[in-house]
DNA sequence: AAATAACCTACTAAATCTATAGGTTAATAG
DNA sequence: CTATTAACCTATAGATTTAGTAGGTTATTT
């Protein structure tokens, strides 16, 4: 399961995007608009801004705004800083891989084998939609 | 991420299903094989058993044994009884749907949209795949 | 100088996961 | 008919993660 964490990041990126201007969004306007406990989208924009999906400005008509263009943002990208590895074994991960502990050998190993596959079909829908994408009507 | 408990599990159907004939294997056996807690094991095996997926024998020589054909499991049947829902968001799932509360609208939402081509493909690799494809050497 | 909104740190309640403990019941072997 | 075996059952507990809350500080604008 995507963590809210997660899921509240994509919508706020996307509420972001689809602003028909350049000026900058409240995370108050967002936390209202999208019922995000407010204090809690704060933390999470901190994060998108720390690692370079938003810029931010501080102040009166201050806010967060896009610093690349939504077709440019891979949504694997966004999920791979929210949520973590987007394998479902960290033994199949590829940006954050881990040796299972209890697997002698991954190459005979039934779950590996089989969650090697969820990964690059869920990678592959991943990488194949960027925040653009998801923001089309 | 899966949670240990399906992978545990995935892991001692196909040790059984690996058996070269049909005589019942302990939960002890598994668990020393597998690197996993024997009680741990045991509370798996007999969800497996209670939702159809095993037989079991109590006493010596008894044990756990396949009920049905290794190519008659579907994985996704598996996972849904032990994982719960393969869907990453409940708006998206077949067999635990639910509607978001912070969510007016499934059909406008970004996340929704991402997560529906995710469930897909992960249904489509799950539900291709059997007991019998992943214990293949 | 006041107001605004991002930024930062620390903490907490609740849920979930991963077991462990300590038995009971049913089947088999001697 | 007794001992042994292995599944079955219930309760509990420690650890971790999640989803926030609280209470401030810093930078920018009016």
């Amino acid at each position: 399961m995507l963590s809210k964490k997660t899921k509240y990041g994509i919508k706020a990126l996307a509420y972001i995007a689809k602003q028909p201007n350049a000026k900058p969004v409240q995370a108050s306007e967002i936390a209202a608009s999208e019922n995000i406990s407010q204090k809690f989208l704060e933390s999470i924009l901190l994060m998108l801004r720390k690692s370079g999906f938003l810029g931010s400005k501080k102040g009166k008509g201050g806010g967060y705004y896009m610093i690349k263009k939504p077709e440019e943002i891979e949504m694997t990208s966004v999920i791979r800083v929210l949520e973590g590895p987007i394998a479902m074994v960290p033994c199949v991960s590829i940006n954050y891989y881990e040796k299972c502990e209890d697997c002698p050998d991954e190459h005979t190993c039934s779950v590996h084998k089989l969650m090697v596959q969820v990964r690059d079909c869920t990678l592959g829908v991943l990488s194949g939609n960027t925040l653009a994408d998801i923001i089309k009507f």
